[in-house]
DNA sequence: GCTGTGCAGTAACAAAAGTTACACAGTATA
DNA sequence: TATACTGTGTAACTTTTGTTACTGCACAGC
């Protein structure tokens, strides 16, 4: 565990605070599409990915969701540690995207470092200023991109957080995600690739260039 | 100025800190449509809203903008913290909606009371959870709602941070801030007022209710 | 009074997105 | 192999939103 901490968290922490990690800290494997947070849930554990991605969804009360943004190594959940802090329930729900590994942090821990560590309380105001900074690129491609645009970013995103070209995704899967339906994703993906920009099979959506 | 910060922030902060507070800070009264903050701009203080409302709006490379939220008495911008603990622009517009006041903290204070003070801590960290909320918020109007609700919405808000039934905004004005075009609201607040819920006037749209 | 300007109402049309329905091709399973 | 199921393509239509254009009204300044 030692390792991996290093590797994402390095930089960003000092030698004592890593040890205090790992003495205290649980690690959690997750496989694809595990639900690690429901809406509504208490969170009584702060977590750092150490690797793999998360995906954080909204949803509305009627059946509706939106994808948020992707977690990656090195991140944590800033509406955790809204729940955390404030002890309220969490308004999102977490997915894995893929697989990975997060440590768990108890609650008591994470307040204790604030006032210890000056890198632990840098790391909680820049994880709740990427986190806002997430949300307000969220709110960009609402307010001011159409559809069309919206997918392409999303197919782009996801290939990053995946490390790969091939996005393995049904159409249906994609329009929940976006929050629209499946006959206006298949619409504008042949577009795309009818503009050369993708390649459309069975299951998978290949991203050219 | 005492006085005023008793009022606002008594509960919040122990007397220790509200002290410190009458020292160090110095007072601003803004007047509708002031600009308080622009996009770009590096901010070196951090202001608390003592009275007045402020509209915080985010602006598109061409020319669309999106009102995201209202700051009330007793509230902070934590898109501000979040410049001034980065050392980053700032990504969005403040503008006064109405006349009042903030006190403003030297940012070098702000950090000092992180570690002295716990009430400000818990402060600062409620801040930006109940900023996340409001963007949550914000996305949900996007995401999930229609331009009918998302103008009643509108207004309801206006009436609450004005604390009037009246609103006076030109239906260009009301445009703007949700990010479409004057015909749109015009058609949308004629259909409210058939429906009894507003009286429309030259200037002023008034909420029944 | 007349005139210019800004605001609101409305029609007519265009574009974007959502909906319903159905065909068909792979894939999995009995 | 026959069958059912899932994913995709597409047409036809509706709803919502955006655009252009023109009207008339209210008010300010002359």
């Amino acid at each position: 565990m030692e390792q991996q901490l290093k590797e994402s968290y390095g930089n960003t922490f000092e030698s004592g605070l890593i040890d205090e990690i790992v003495h205290v800290a649980s690690l959690v494997d997750f496989k694809e599409d595990d639900h690690l947070i429901e809406i509504g849930q208490y969170i009584r554990q702060m977590p750092l990915l150490l690797n793999g991605a998360i995906k954080i969804i909204r949803e509305d009360r009627k059946e509706g969701e939106i994808l948020l943004y992707f977690l990656e190594k090195g991140d944590t959940c800033a509406m955790t540690l809204a729940c955390c802090l404030g002890e309220t329930k969490s308004e999102i729900r977490a997915v894995a995207e893929n697989r990975g590994t997060v440590a768990m942090i108890p609650i008591g821990k994470m307040e204790e470092w604030l006032g210890k560590y000056k890198s632990w309380r840098n790391f909680v105001f820049s994880s709740y200023n990427k986190r806002l900074s997430e949300m307000l690129s969220a709110i960009d491609n609402l307010a001011f991109m159409k559809m069309d645009e919206r997918l392409l970013g999303y197919l782009k995103e996801k290939s990053k957080v995946n490390n790969s070209k091939i996005i393995a995704n049904t159409h249906q899967e994609i329009a929940y995600e976006l929050n629209t339906s499946r006959v206006v994703i298949s619409r504008l993906l042949k577009a795309l690739e009818n503009d050369g920009i993708i390649k459309l099979n069975r299951n998978t959506i290949v991203l050219l260039k």
